[in-house]
DNA sequence: AAAGTAGAGGACCAAAATGGTCCGATTTTG
DNA sequence: CAAAATCGGACCATTTTGGTCCTCTACTTT
């Protein structure tokens, strides 16, 4: 439960890196490799499928390489991470074509249902600017203003999570 | 991500179905399978394990069985998964024994460890009495009194997701 | 225009996780 | 003792995952 792919841990730590470069500069597939240890076959990968999600732009041909397409605060983290996710859900009946043979005795789907959506929302609001400040995650009482699309996790994420332990 | 093993979900439709036979009986494991369309063989290593996580109890012998060893209520959710998801972490380097070359150069490390301590803490408060009445899933308003050790969780489970959509 | 750079994308493969079956041992009832 | 039931493992087939490799195409630079 819970782990991502490792396409997904590629995919956000490519764009931490990116949004560390100059926003209109790109960078090419072989030094985001050296800057973050990635195989470099793997992350070209990554970069195509994040690309495909309009997460980045690509620029191609010598000199060419990829950036952000906007700024890493209107970056969902679902939207990083969901190329690389066949399953953004908890049971395989709530995903299309994957179908179950106890689907009408089965009292588990409804609640399931209802807990994934859940869950799910309260991931939209978490945008990949929070990723950034490695400062906030340990320090307590850092909170800030918090952007207009943010719900509470992002905002409680920011506030750290030695408060309430 | 989010995806629970096939264990996990047998072993919470277990719980939900040994929630509704009487509290001082048992059941075997065949009747269970035949209730609730599970394989036999997988169910009983299932109710294995939650014997071992202490979730329920068994009776050995001819007429034994597995009964609930305490109510629904003081039953966790994550009681009842933990046994089977030896990965209740988003990233490997927050699991022990699973090591990653990149510890130290990843930035993402941090980050994802305060985002997995949230929506742990989330899961935290959810008990097996939300699974056992299907009615207030769908329905709107329902919201009840609440358990003193429910977090804001179960709470909004019970409120449904219609409301904010 | 030529040359070289860099992304696009599919084919392929090895290792690991998953889901499931089977079988023998043990304990209790009758 | 025999039947009924849990206990607990070994075992296997399939799928998923993570990763490499190779070719093609588009673009920039010279
Ligand atoms: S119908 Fe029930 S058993 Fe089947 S996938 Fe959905 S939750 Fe799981
Ligand atoms: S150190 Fe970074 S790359 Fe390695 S498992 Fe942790 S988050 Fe993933």
């Amino acid at each position: 439960m819970f782990k991502v792919s490792r396409k997904s841990e590629y995919a956000l730590i490519a764009v931490q890196q990116l949004a560390r470069s100059l926003p209109d500069r790109v960078v090419s597939v072989a030094d985001l490799s050296q800057q973050t240890q990635v195989p470099a076959d793997v992350l070209a990968k990554v970069l195509q499928g994040l690309k495909r999600a309009g997460v980045v732009r690509a620029v191609k041909g010598a000199g060419g390489g990829y950036g952000l397409s906007r700024s890493p605060a209107e970056i969902r983290f679902l939207d990083v991470v969901q190329p690389f996710e066949d399953k953004l859900a908890m049971v395989s009946c709530q995903m299309p074509s994957h179908e179950c043979e106890r689907l009408d005795t089965c009292s588990l789907r409804d609640p399931m249902a209802a807990l994934n959506a859940f869950v799910l929302r309260q991931f939209e609001g978490l945008t990949m600017d929070v990723f950034l400040v490695p400062h906030q995650w340990i320090a307590v009482g850092t909170r800030g203003a918090g952007h207009p699309h943010e719900t509470s996790l992002a905002r409680r994420l920011r506030a750290s999570d030695a408060a309430s332990g």
